[in-house]
DNA sequence: GATTGACTCGTATAGCGTACGAGAGGATAA
DNA sequence: TTATCCTCTCGTACGCTATACGAGTCAATC
């Protein structure tokens, strides 16, 4: 009988013995494991996007049957919480030695955040689903800690990370949403003369054909960033 | 043969006639149209959330045959931006004569942007695919004009505007994510008492524990305007 | 009366997530 | 050596999905 592999935290899903691999035929593909499924289901959401991924082509890629992923991996929900997870997991830096200030520090990660979820911008719209996974939770210590260290009150710090989580990952799902718009740039121009008596100021600043996202959001924290200054 | 009805943007999809209904059966349903689809379609992501709606079973509720809503609407895909926009759109409060100021102003709105989503849950996880229907270019024409209004000089409203934005659509995502957790929060206790030595700073200002969503995106929301105030 | 256009919907296709259970194959116990 | 067990794979099947196609209904118009 198959008993459904636990989800015990700390397992290890590794063959015990682990001597050498199975050689089944030569070429042929590594077993499969929740790191292989993950990995490849990266590479899918990122060539064929969040509605591309079925878990028969997920299992297509890895040279197996659809139903044995299922022992890896309790359902596609959690094939989705992994993957994202693990685009939002940070690497550090090799940490340069020179100790930053604590702006440029916050700015670095945050940017990197923002850079890392855009790379893979089906994660944008993953997002909603909460994933409380290590990469997250990394990251979020990261900041906090920083912040910290930068002189922010414990009764503040919990404001100030939400509000530049909830900073970066608005700006973040936005500019993913925003992203495949070229012809559709000329439908919002078009849309945006038609309804400009009803809409003057978002036409008047050219709101809506504003590309210089990146600094936008450069200057928006800054913004806010500011802010937080200015409460010690 | 059926051509698909044109997607022109003045159309006024009303039989021209329009005299009296053409009375089915007594008691049947009016006739399918797309504002009854996008109403119903509404009601039931309210009931059911993203993954319950259908386009069977938004039918069904309208009393009609799946298809026949394709006459209305190009595919399901329209339906959620619809039904997005919609739940988005600002229905302007009855302006009591007192003029607020520009501050008061802008968190009345936002607050309320906030709230019409967490009303309806399934936005949040929806806003990441763009649309830019009527309410959302309204309230961002709104917001532009408050801040205007307020002195933001218009080399710098666009930071403003969308540093507004981000903030209140990642504290709405977040917020909307969360939503579900009552037995995950022993879990998320455990978890992070466990993970405690690798996760001191959120353990220690109890992070993920705070329940007070309301307060800490007021504050977060004080931070980002004392920003913005300072920057004139 | 004939024609047209707006609208409804039955049927069918291709695909989906995943429950179920059989079975392969190595490890262990007898 | 044989029997048992555990881990892992996967073929089949079920119920569901979006929607293409085309036939059919009915009111308005010529």
């Amino acid at each position: 009988m198959a008993a459904k592999r636990s989800d015990a935290p700390g397992r290890k899903p590794r063959r015990a013995g682990a001597k050498l691999e199975p050689t089944k035929q030569p070429g042929s593909e590594p077993p499969l494991s929740r790191e292989r499924i993950v990995a490849t289901a990266v590479e899918l959401l990122d060539a064929e996007g969040v509605g591309g991924m079925s878990m028969r082509r997920l299992a297509d890629r890895l040279g197996a049957g659809a139903m044995s992923l299922y022992w890896h991996v309790d359902n596609k929900e959690k094939v989705f919480d992994l993957a994202l997870d693990q685009v939002l997991a940070y690497r550090e830096p090799p940490q340069t030695g020179e100790p930053r200030n604590w702006r440029d520090e916050v700015v670095h990660m945050l940017e990197d955040w923002r850079k890392s979820m855009l790379r893979h911008p089906w994660s944008a719209s993953l997002l909603p689903r909460r994933a409380l996974g290590p990469g997250i939770l990394g990251r979020l210590e990261l900041l906090g800690s920083i912040l910290s260290r930068a002189g922010v009150a414990d009764a503040d710090l919990n404001v100030a990370i939400w509000s530049l989580w909830n900073y970066v990952m608005g700006a973040t799902i936005t500019r993913a949403s925003f992203e495949l718009t070229d012809d559709e740039k000329a439908a919002a121009q078009q849309r945006l003369s038609t309804l400009g008596e009803r809409h003057p100021t978002i036409q008047r600043t050219r709101l809506l054909l504003d590309n210089d996202w990146d600094g936008t959001f450069r200057k928006g924290l800054d913004v806010l960033l500011d802010g937080l200054a200015g409460r010690q």
